[in-house]
RNA sequence: GGGCGCUUAGCUCAGCUGGGAGAGCAUCUGCCUUACAAGCAGGAGGUCAUAGGUUCGAGCCCUAUAGCGCCCACCA
């Protein structure tokens, strides 16, 4: 045992150290062996180009709650690290270096100078993320830390690449993709966002080709892919443009003929029923052609200028060519009318930069046959959303899914494992490096350039991490995880494919739980966001206000699903509660010693400090304690049920309540005086429900606040047989409380509830007559039944918490002091004689009021009584309690009014 | 265009399957009481967005309205 806690509570003190400690002694380390079940989180792998922001922080602190929660409750729980090597970010994050360094592009290194730039980059950075978990605490077991581009993942990625193409959902096509022109590679549906931006509907008229023959005026927010215009389409039942289905108009300008087509896809409603079509700039119009077997005309280069197709404006940008095509058209009188609309527009998620589609060679997964499964597993709740809404927005994802293009124009990454052979054009796909082509022999191969989508090998992550394809110990045993737990706005990028990706390749969901959280915002509610520069960065905080404190204040204020405001005052709060915790410590561990700092007894030998005895046959508790201990019990019953249903913010909300609001404002003032008196073995007994209750306190924080927890741990006594079965004697393995009748004590909690009734009620009237603290008064307490036998048994602690010289009571009102203050509480009515304090004015219109709500609250009672409904419909329990209810309020309204009469009296009213 | 969320004390938010609204901060009053002024004790502060409905009973369920926010959607 420690001599005491230092004075103050400093944080940096010892966060550091008992991560260290934790981390030497194998705390973090989960075996894959039976003796315990399994409990699994796969933590979601942060970016290598990322550094900590507040929503890591908070993914993390939900996160390492739960595990340390878990591990407490005797399961091997694996918290599996890992980082992303987010193909594009990190690319793009190299190449600009390089160019600011060097004054390179990347093509001017190659493919292998640049992959060992970003490989240097990833050694110097990637672990930047992972290193400052470690300061918030994460328990996360580091000997099986994983990269998305490590050997295993890498293999996982082949074997799955592999599999889906020789079931064939996957497979090479020439289709319309999303480009984009900055970041120079194609990008799956997912990575497109959508922005409405300021633009404008140009209307130009294409002429007829036939002599005499009508022209037709076009809208388009796009005039420069005109170059690749292939028909003019309308509606198949539009009359306007019936007679010139068929027949041809002049592209402007270009002089290109191209005809008229009719088909279902134009909007008569919308611009003027005609629609230009180039099959190989927009989606639609691709479709279209499809249909109506027109050539794809592409006008546009990979890098955003335009092509040879765009004649004198080729090699313009596309915007720029844009600007001088229209000025242009509208010389030669072709534009009608400009009209300033809002478009919107696909942009790129990494660069912001307008979506192009393309007509491109990619990969593509099939995915009408993955999805059915992924919907059919949360339809039959094999996976679980919290909260529940969020099912909707993975439904609805998966059901109207595109095929996913997996092929990006970059080097960072997964090279797809595909080979063309160049003499006979063969394409082998396999997880080992081909030689030969097994078609004609030739040995002259070539991989495919392109790499994987970056999302394709974290969809493998709860099972690549575990060593699949490989069958090992650790799969089997922790697959399926446990739950996930990410933002909400990561769902259809990564848990739907997660999901599709772990049931094709383990036939089994990979978690049974989606915990969902929000986005951290800052106290106005904006987004955190590097532009705003309102982002606040954990570590500072940390360094400032310890770990603990973060972590609580994110884990308190959470709601599941909802977005939450980081707050500094919260932040402090939850720092002063680290305070108070500290200090009450600091009051229990002083009081186990003498002064000399030589150990003093605790109740029942060497086993009393055992936090987890139930039975308290031998040791003589007093009702404060046993109050204590069943306050105790009951949160400790409700922290676990909130934990279960990951209600994290509600649990942790309970437990400050204990500590604060039970155990510090209430539980240690009632036994400081049994403390200071003579009683010995009494003393004992304190110590004992002392240490007793306070290390379950510590058990029931040490997921939200690991540090200070452990730290007062460390400083407390321990029984031999607390340890039995554990790894060491740390807190972090220590054994989760257990509900207990044997420590449910509703007549002590009922007798010291009424008694902190009365004791506020006196407070309360010293407060308003303004007596000082150490002033004792007398007091009378007018009560029968319950109430009286309650107060009678507490009344020491009444006079004690009162500041009282003493308390009697009296049975019937006439027998109450005729010159006092009073107040009434549902367990009796509390006088105090304070003749020459009371102000009788005063008195009088204080009672007048509360005479007035009692009567208020005696009517409303007796109307829902005389209602013949409620009576006759609601449970019996209810209308008892409104019975009761009733009678207690006539009760108070009736020593009420009395008081009211005396004080009327003196007043000579 | 489709979907979702929010609206509760001055501020930020809780409120479990419907049974007389809570916290933190701020505020007011009194206290440096030997664990803690990062504290203690006491108080004030709310037609739970609006309008209907269901119910004996609605912050909670249903319908509509308003405001705020988010996500998705093939850019005539």
């Amino acid at each position: 045992m420690k001599k005491n806690l230092p004075k103050t509570y400093d944080p940096k003190e010892f966060e550091d150290r008992l991560y260290s400690m934790w981390e030497e002694s194998g705390s973090f380390h989960a075996e894959n062996t039976d003796d315990k079940p399994p409990f699994t989180i796969i933590m979601p792998p942060p970016n290598i180009t990322g550094k900590l922001h507040m929503g890591h922080a908070l993914d993390q602190t939900l996160q390492d709650a739960l595990i340390r929660y878990k591990r407490m409750r005797g399961y091997n729980a694996l918290w599996l690290p890992g980082s992303d090597h987010a193909s594009i970010a990190t690319e793009v994050k190299v190449a600009n270096k390089i160019r600011e360094e060097e004054g390179l592009e990347k093509q001017d290194l190659g493919r292998e100078e640049f992959l060992k730039r970003a490989w240097a980059w990833k050694e110097e950075f990637g672990g930047r993320i992972t290193r400052q978990c470690r300061k918030l605490g994460d328990s996360c077991d580091w000997s099986r830390e994983r990269f998305t581009l490590d050997e295993g993942c890498s293999k996982a990625v082949r074997s799955f690449f592999v599999r889906l193409y020789n079931k064939g959902l996957i497979y090479r096509g020439n289709r319309l993709i999303n480009w984009c022109p900055s970041c120079k590679t194609s990008l799956s549906d997912a990575e497109v966002e959508h922005e409405d931006k300021e633009g404008f509907y140009w209307y130009f008229r294409y002429p007829a080709a036939k002599e005499g023959g009508k022209d037709i005026i076009v809208a388009t927010s796009r005039p420069e892919t005109m170059f690749g215009d292939v028909a003019i389409a309308v509606a198949e039942d539009d009359e306007r443009y019936a007679a010139q289905v068929g027949e041809t108009v002049i592209l402007p300008i270009v002089g290109r003929e191209i005809p008229v087509i009719a088909d279902p896809y134009p909007d008569p409603e919308k611009g003027t029923g005609a629609v230009k079509i180039t099959p190989a700039h927009d989606p639609n119009d691709f479709e279209v052609g499809q249909r109506h077997d027109l050539e794809v005309l592409s006008c546009i280069n990979e890098d955003g200028t335009m092509n040879e197709l765009a004649g004198k404006y080729a090699g313009l940008d596309r915007y720029e060519c844009r600007k001088q095509w229209v000025a242009d058209l509208d010389a030669a009188g072709y534009l009608v009318k400009t009209e300033k609309m809002t478009i919107p527009t696909g942009t790129c998620y990494r660069c912001h930069t307008a979506i192009e589609p393309m007509l491109s060679d990619q990969w593509f997964v099939k995915m009408e046959d993955l999805a059915k499964p992924a919907l059919k597993a949360a339809a039959d709740g094999d996976v679980q959303f919290v909260p529940p809404r969020f099912v909707k927005t993975y439904n609805h994802w998966l059901e109207d899914i595109h095929d996913w293009c997996i092929s990006r124009q970059l080097w960072w990454g997964h090279q797809i494992p595909a080979w063309y052979c160049q003499d006979c054009g063969e394409i082998i796909v396999s997880e080992e490096d081909p030689t030969t082509c097994p078609k004609c022999g030739s040995k002259n191969l070539k991989q495919d350039e392109d790499v994987l989508d970056t999302w394709f090998s974290s969809a493998l992550w709860p099972f690549s991490t575990l060593g699949w394809p490989e069958k090992t110990r650790d799969l089997e045993y922790f697959y399926p995880t446990d739950v996930l737990v990410t933002g909400y706005d990561i769902i259809f990028f990564w848990v739907v494919r997660m999901m599709f990706s772990g049931i094709e390749a383990m036939g089994e969901t990979p978690f049974h739980y989606v915990y969902l959280h929000g986005l951290v915002r800052d106290s106005q509610g904006r987004k955190m966001s590097k532009s705003l520069g309102n982002g606040i960065d954990p570590l500072e905080v940390v360094e400032q206000h310890g770990a603990d404190a973060i972590r609580f204040m994110l884990s308190n204020s959470i709601t599941p699903g909802n977005d939450m405001r980081y707050q500094e005052e919260k932040l402090i709060a939850s720092r002063n509660f680290a305070n108070k915790l500290w200090n009450a410590s600091r009051f229990v561990i002083m009081n186990l010693q003498d002064d000399d700092g030589n150990a003093l007894p605790i109740a029942d030998g060497e086993n009393l400090a055992f936090d987890m005895a139930d039975d308290f046959s031998g040791i003589a508790l007093k009702d404060e304690d046993k109050w204590m201990i069943s306050r105790m019990n009951d949160a400790v019953k409700y922290v676990t049920d909130q934990f279960e249903k990951f209600e994290l913010g509600l649990a942790s909300q309970r437990v400050y309540d204990l500590i604060w609001n039970e155990y510090c404002d209430w539980y240690i003032e009632l036994v400081k005086k049994r403390l200071w008196g003579d009683d010995e073995e009494d003393k004992a007994v304190v110590r004992f429900a002392l240490v007793l209750v306070l290390k379950n306190i510590l058990k029931l924080l040490h997921p939200f606040m690991p540090f200070i927890t452990e730290e007062i741990w460390d400083a407390l006594p321990h029984a031999e047989k607390e340890s039995e079965g554990l790894k060491n004697g740390y807190l972090i393995c220590a054994h989760w409380p257990e509900y207990s009748e044997a420590r449910s004590f509703p007549e002590e909690e009922s007798a010291i509830a009424s008694m902190m009734d009365i004791v506020t009620a006196i407070r309360n009237i010293r407060s308003e007559a303004n007596v000082a603290p150490s002033k004792k008064v007398s007091a009378v307490i007018l009560a029968d039944g319950k109430g009286a036998e309650e107060l009678q048994r507490e009344q020491a602690h009444i006079a004690d918490l009162g500041s009282l010289t003493g308390v009697s009571f009296i049975r019937e009102n006439q027998d109450a002091p005729k010159n006092a203050m009073s107040k009434t509480t549902a367990a009796g009515q509390v006088f105090i004689p304070m003749d020459e304090l009371v102000d009788y004015n005063e008195e009088f219109d204080r009672l007048t009021k509360e005479k007035k709500r009692l009567e208020g609250e005696v009517t409303r009672a007796e109307k829902k009584l005389s209602n013949q409904g409620f009576v006759s419909k609601a449970p019996e329990k209810v209308v008892q309690e409104e019975r009761d209810k009733l009678e207690e309020y006539k009760e108070m309204l009736k020593n009420t009014t009395e008081q009211l009469n005396t004080v009327a009296e003196h007043l000579g009213k």
